[in-house]
DNA sequence: TGACATTATGACACCGGTGTCAGGAATTTA
DNA sequence: TAAATTCCTGACACCGGTGTCATAATGTCA
């Protein structure tokens, strides 16, 4: 079976090259009969343009780069669902490129996957969207980018955002209202943006409530379910002992919920634990985790969209867009007794 | 600054393109003295080649496609991680495509696949491996290809997958040494062949013990968390209520774990839990689930590298690789009082 | 109906590499 | 030292598309 390409269309259709070229990128001035002729043509042979030969030509790839760095492994993948949802409409493929957030050696790395893989754009998903050199870079070298999930810049650049203080605002909200006065935080990965923005919000409902804020009852963690047992060890231990703890995500809830189940503390009579994320662990676990669900997914997906239409058509204003998340009640709060 | 192509090399080094091509590719006839010379225009220009033109002359894309179709997520990102690391070292990427396994979609979906993206290679994960429509289809297309924790096949095909009925042997057998007589079994997903493989496991170890196989304490999952509450629930209302439980992954294995626990029973006090694949989740939880440990990323990553040497130069004998598991006990296991 | 504007089409170079082949330089052999 | 062999090197076509520009065909208007 010989292979496709232009030429053996162009031939069959008796029109040149560059006819069915106008056809296949829908160009004015063809005929209507001769782009019908083409078009059949394409049928019948059942012709595929060549992206490869494609991109030399426009010096594009038709790939897109994401890259991240997440303790999260469940972030990763709904991160990665919503970008392929909108490669897929656009005929565009997803390229992954893990990379420690961390050193020196970014830069350079990040260098080196544009020059071996000329991506025609890239995803920073957090906390690359946060880190200024980064940006700064890509934005020298005039590599498109969109953020995900990162603080609000003015800049020109796409960004997509939740709206993590208000939701960590509602989370903090529901447990005062359920009678909690002590309640513990734990903090995210310092470098993160969500980090600020959660703790923002736990701190607007205490004050909003007239509840002194506990500098004792703050814990950093890093996102990890590793770092939820440190933060959940310190807390156990406090004396008195907090009556609900609320983690900035829902591994280092759950990390709290196992050393409390270890320590034989009736999870929520004894202490009430809230998460943020809605990831899978949080329904995965007795007690289920109330938690704020956000639109990763959503979220990533419009970033994507709207950096493949700026690719193709560089836009004049800023895309920022912030989303809205949403409380999710489950077993792990109730009221104080 | 203007591009560095391969012809602004050449001049630059005073020779011909084809020379510097020569370098690029360690091809042999080239006198040293030429060679350093282009390599130190290399490093003083900066030169990277282009992959797209490289791959348009060689009708090759540098991208291998990983196929799946998995509830587990966290297994996904496992694959991932071992194909990216294989990529990584051999300068090529990972494109990512997430697939209906059912419908008569498939194989035009892959197709589609295939001709808008003109993989090099293709990395079958499960149950896509064994699929035997689609094995042959790429067969039949000349697409080079690797399954990934698939049956073994009597083929000329590279198979990295790892002993799934010794784990599944090993993990009953820790259950019966720690006295246990009755425990029930949860079947993973039809179309996956670690399901066959787990079960026999299972058997051979009962069979082994002289313990009577019954087919009641045997429900039918499909290794998402969801099938593992149904099948929980039928295993955790029989009566007398089997001592033990072996589901045949980690998800399902928590699903009974939860569901335990919210009847208020005491695991493993009142019934031991044993999973399978040593997921994230298994120690996320309490009490941490006993399980059986799989080089995921270790089979994936070998996987990927036969392919891409397969690729480079077609190989005559198979690739068929099996890796060791190994049992972890955690507190979900324990004695029979 | 002739002058002019507009539309349709193709020839050709180009994107940045690799493959083929011919011919000159260097080396070995007789 | 001449002939034969091997080693280097470059010219040129090619991969399969797109961009530029000239020209042919068609349409519009006076």
């Amino acid at each position: 079976m010989k292979k496709v390409t232009i030429n053996s269309v162009a031939s069959h259709a008796g029109v040149s090259k560059k006819t069915v070229s106008r056809v296949l990128n829908n160009e004015p001035n063809v005929s209507a009969a001769t782009r019908e002729k083409v078009l059949a043509v394409f049928k019948e042979l059942d012709y595929t343009p060549n992206p490869i030969a494609r991109g030399l030509a426009q010096n594009r790839s038709f790939i897109i780069g994401c890259l991240y760095d997440n303790p999260s492994k469940s972030y990763i993948t709904r991160v990665q669902t919503g970008a392929l949802e909108a490669c897929k409409e656009n005929n565009y493929n997803l390229l992954i490129h893990p990379c420690e957030f961390r050193g020196e050696a970014l830069i350079n790395n990040i260098e080196q996957l544009l020059q071996t893989s000329r991506l025609d754009g890239i995803v920073l998903t957090p906390p690359f969207g946060d880190f200024a050199k980064l940006v700064s870079f890509l934005k020298s070298k005039k590599i498109p980018y969109a953020r995900v999930a990162s603080a609000l810049l003015q800049d020109d650049s796409i960004s997509v955002r939740s709206n993590d203080e208000q939701g960590a605002f509602e989370i903090t909200e529901h447990l005062i209202n359920l009678g909690h006065k002590s309640i513990a935080f734990i903090k995210g990965h310092p470098d993160h943006s969500a980090t600020q923005q959660r703790f923002k919000g736990y701190r607007r409902s205490l004050a909003s409530h007239g509840i002194e804020f506990d500098e004792r009852l703050v814990e950093e963690g890093n996102f990890s379910y590793h770092s939820g047992v440190d933060s959940a060890r310190s807390i156990l231990d406090l004396s008195p002992r907090p009556t609900a703890v609320f983690a900035s995500n829902d591994y280092m809830a759950a990390a709290v919920l196992k050393l409390a189940t270890q320590r034989q503390l009736k999870v929520p009579d004894d202490i009430s634990i809230a998460g943020f994320d809605n990831a899978p662990i949080a329904r995965h676990i007795w007690p289920g985790l109330t938690t704020i669900a956000q639109p990763v997914e959503e979220m990533t997906k419009q970033a994507v969209t709207q950096l493949i239409s700026h690719i193709a058509q560089p836009q004049e204003q800023p895309y920022q867009v912030t989303l809205e998340s949403r409380l999710i009640t489950r077993e792990s709060t109730s009221a104080i007794k």
